[in-house]
DNA sequence: CTGTTAGCGCTTTCAA
DNA sequence: TTGAAAGCGCTAACAG
């Protein structure tokens, strides 16, 4: 059995507050005493229980994590970043992973409720999610990730998505490309048309055009790329550069393209977003926009623990930057030894 | 505030270990107060406190899962997988990331153990753990995945390597390859050591050798693959076939060939494992020996799990069985319009 | 500096 | 069928 609080104290012939005491680092304890103590407890390789510490103290050092889905795609990393970041400050991560079903989602952010979680840690609540007010009310901090969330008690750490347009369209441009086309995320995603609204303004700026048959609105999977490159060429597109609002459908598109013989980027130019591990591991390696989810997941647990830290629920919101990261599957057009490339 | 079991007998006018028994589903409770307590519960938003629960009555439904690293590669889902067997069975998962460092991995073991853990699943635990005795100590159920661990307290789900390394084998001699050669994972890991003699004992049957020339050790990372093929070639192998203990490495070898002009599979077939979900979104879509993650994560969890019910613990080894993945990046040797490839 | 005491929310005998 | 009481391992006043 797993030696408690009362087994040191018996060794060591003091009182289980004197244990609690050195255990907490608190002071006011006799040097020798300490000493004595500590000694106890590394021979008994006694362990607080934190399930104890939590039920009396109202800090377990546990966080609540809900991801929508950690198989594949940028949130596949989540879990990592969020681990290393909960344990550096001595917290244990519990996750449950939403499928995007805002009635799993609540059951699930349920269970983690009926134990002492300190804090919880959201990624893309479905917007009308009543489960948040639950958490709210027990006086829980909360921040959402990737998806703004408005609500007085709750934060957020979000990308400029708006920005990611304009920095796709500024790319894309510089190259010299004037005909484009875009695989979007589902339209009903604000994300989504924060980045079409980015990258349809500063085309605009620069006089070119995104006519509806130069879209397609994916779902953010692979399958919405191969999709997309189709619809495109049944619309009637022409384009030389095409940019799908994430790495995966970029993949399809990709595929798509390579099947029917267009060449990547001498034909045209394909420009994901995410920067996923695997983007430079596909030929050619994608060119893309990064989304800085370490640095976003790192920001959010800050937010998270500083707010358990002071036991204050606070309503903040950072917004990052995203950046491009450039790579082969991007080229100027026309190219050097110019042909004309039209899928 | 959150409702307590107090709150609910108060309100209901009985005693608090009459709602307990209610919320166990216990019988010997009228049911007229049964109802009545159920409607309170209802009404007041009531959950039961699982850390006070784990607490008493040691059984605070919770696992404990370790995994190397969450980020790439075959792991990446076993969280996903893990989190929907647990939660199937009312438990939820607290994880941790050991980075295949032995030392964190002893501190974040530790972590799991001062909560009120009911099962442990660890992936790729380090031969030599110290840790795995202290849980076993603490009558704690461990499955271990992956990787084969010897102790008369641990259950193992292991893939059967050595089958994998003759389908590898049998895959590249069926297209009628002679000159083959392998990429393996660090042979200090006896599922690599598994996987070659596998496959060189099924060449060797059909008198096909593998001399040194025609072997790199890898490390499961996408950089080897790239560099085995430079390995390859400045070892003056010749080959028509190439065998990437995984999938990493396989995506390596394609890029690097693909960057020698090489083409695949018309020069080089190139075979991979794991039947990572990129897999299929890589150009050519990479041919690959499956290995069955989700089944063995399932199955990790069904035994954790009846052995937590039963609270006995056992050691029962599973091995899995892994399959063919065919796609693109194999092909018959010599082709059709055969071309003599010699990377 | 140290010990005593009263719970945190719950389950579980043991009586009634 | 129900309740009282003890206690899981720990912390936090409050005394000494």
């Amino acid at each position: 059995m797993m030696a408690s609080i009362k087994d040191i104290a018996r060794v060591v012939g003091c009182s289980i507050s004197t244990v609690s005491r050195v255990i907490n680092d608190r002071d006011g304890v006799d040097p020798l005493t300490r000493k004595r103590v500590q000694e106890a407890i590394d021979r008994l390789d006694y362990v607080p229980n934190l399930t104890a510490q939590g039920l009396r103290a109202k800090r377990g050092r546990l966080i609540g994590v809900a991801i929508p889905n950690s198989t594949v795609g940028a949130f596949s990393v989540v879990v990592q970043f969020a681990l290393e970041a909960a344990y550096s400050q001595g917290f244990n991560v519990v996750l449950v992973n939403s499928h995007d079903d805002p009635d799993l989602e609540e059951t699930l952010i349920k269970s983690l409720l009926s134990r002492e979680i300190n804090g919880v840690m959201l990624t893309r609540v479905s917007d009308e999610s009543k489960i948040v007010t639950k958490i709210v009310k027990r006086n829980i901090p909360i921040v959402v990730i990737d998806r703004a969330f408005e609500h007085e008690n709750v934060s957020n750490v979000v990308l400029d998505n708006y920005k990611a347009g304009c920095m796709a369209a500024e790319h894309l441009l510089a190259l010299g490309h004037r005909r484009i086309a875009c695989i979007t995320g589902p339209l009903k995603i604000s994300l989504s048309r924060e980045r079409l609204r980015g990258f349809q303004n500063t085309l605009a700026e620069k006089g070119v055009g995104l006519p509806p048959s130069h879209l397609h609105e994916g779902n953010f999977l692979y399958q919405t790329g191969i999709l997309g490159v189709q619809t495109l060429r049944e619309q009637g597109a022409s384009y030389t550069a095409l940019w799908a609002m994430n790495d995966l459908m970029g993949f399809g598109a990709m595929r798509a393209l390579h099947e029917r013989g267009v060449r990547v980027p001498e034909d045209v130019s394909v420009l994901g977003m995410d920067d996923l591990e695997i983007a430079e591991m596909v030929s050619p390696p994608l060119t893309t926009i990064h989304y800085p989810i370490k640095e976003l997941v790192e920001r959010a647990m800050e937010l998270l623990i500083s707010q358990i830290n002071s036991s204050e629920v606070r309503s903040e919101t950072i917004v990052l930057e995203p950046s491009m990261t450039i790579r082969g599957s991007t080229s100027l057009h026309p190219p050097a030894g110019s042909s004309a490339g039209r899928p």
